[in-house]
DNA sequence: ATCTACATGATGAAAATAATTCAGTATAAA
DNA sequence: TTTATACTGAATTATTTTCATCATGTAGAT
C-alpha cells in the first residue's frame, strides 16, 4: 500500500497524538469521520502503524541519565554475537541495541538514574557479559532533539 | 507522585498497547473502571505519562537504513554549539540527536530509505552544517533491540 | 482508648461522547 | 456496463466521563 497525501497527513497527526478523536482528526482532514476511520484501519491492517503507545516521561521516573556505550567482542563468531545479544535482551536498563559497522561491534542505549547507577549497572551487569573485548561510554550532556515522528 | 505497584503495572500496560479500553485495563488489573480512569488521569496530570501516539513500521515507510552519525565540531564556543543544534533540529532525517561527552561532542541517529539516500544526505545536509570539525558513522546492521517501555 | 473530621481511593449507575456499522452515492478504471 | 474504491450521513454499539456514595486510615481533641 502506498500512502496517498491525506495518509501522510493522518500519520503525521496520529504520531504527535494518538488520542485525538476522528472527529477531531477529520476536521483537519477535511473528511467525514467515517472515512478517517476507514483509512486508519487500513493504515493498521498494512502494518504501516504498528501500535499506539503511551510515552513516559524518563526524568519523572528517574530514568533521566542517558549513556551511550560501544561495545567490541573479542571474538565475532556467530556463537559469541547470539550469546551476547541474548544477555543484553534481558538487561532492562538498555532501551536499544544495534549491530553496527566500524570499529566496534555493538552500540546500546542506556538509561538509568544517575551516574551511580551507571556505574552499579556497569559493574554488576555489563561488564560481567561473556565474550566482551572493550567498551566505551558517552554521557549525554544534553539532549537535543528527540523525534518520534518519522516524517512519511 | 510516587507511583505505586498497580500504577506501575499500568504504566507497563500503556506503554506496551495504550488503545486498551479501561474495562480491558481494570479486568488486568483487578479494579473497576473509575479506578482506573483516575490513576490514568492523575499520571497524566503530573506528567508522568507525557503523551500517547501511535509508531509507525520504519520499513513500511522507506527509512530502514539507521546510521549512527558521531560529530566534532571545529570550536566549543557557545556561539558554534547553539547554531549546529538549531541546524540539525530542521534535518528531518535526524531523529534524536544527543550532546554527548568524550572524543565527539553529538552523536545523531539518522533514518533513511538505504545507502544511496545517506549518501545524499550526507553531502547535500550534514556536510553542509557550518563548523563541522570531523564525522564518524556507523551503520545498524541489525537491531537487536528497540524497547519503548521504561520500566518503572 | 474513643470520637470526629478529613483525605484518599474505591465502587456502580447514569450521562455524555466516540467508535463502528451500514446503506447508499459518486467516480474512475477495466 | 461492470467493478472497485472511497466517500457520506444516520443508526447502533461501545467507551469514557461524571456523579453520588461508601470504606479506610490518619491526626487531633476529648
Amino acid at each position: 500500500m502506498q500512502p496517498d497525501a491525506i495518509d501522510r497527513k493522518l500519520l503525521k497527526l496520529l504520531q504527535e497524538n494518538s488520542k485525538q478523536t476522528n472527529k477531531e482528526l477529520s476536521l483537519q482532514l477535511n473528511l467525514s469521520v467515517t472515512a478517517v476511520y476507514e483509512r486508519i484501519k487500513k493504515l493498521e491492517k498494512t502494518g504501516i502503524i504498528h501500535r499506539y503507545v503511551a510515552i513516559v516521561n524518563k526524568e519523572k521516573v528517574d530514568k533521566g541519565f542517558v549513556v551511550f556505550c560501544q561495545i567490541k567482542l573479542v571474538q565475532h563468531t556467530k556463537e559469541y554475537l547470539t550469546k551476547f545479544e541474548k544477555e543484553v535482551m534481558a538487561l532492562q536498563e538498555v532501551m536499544e541495541c544495534y549491530h553496527i559497522s566500524g570499529e566496534y561491534d555493538y552500540l546500546l542505549k542506556i538509561l538509568v538514574k544517575d551516574m551511580a547507577a551507571f556505574r552499579e549497572f556497569m559493574v554488576t551487569k555489563l561488564t560481567t557479559l561473556q565474550h566482551i573485548g572493550s567498551t566505551q561510554s558517552s554521557f549525554s550532556i544534553n539532549e537535543v532533539k528527540c523525534e518520534t515522528v518519522l516524517k512519511v
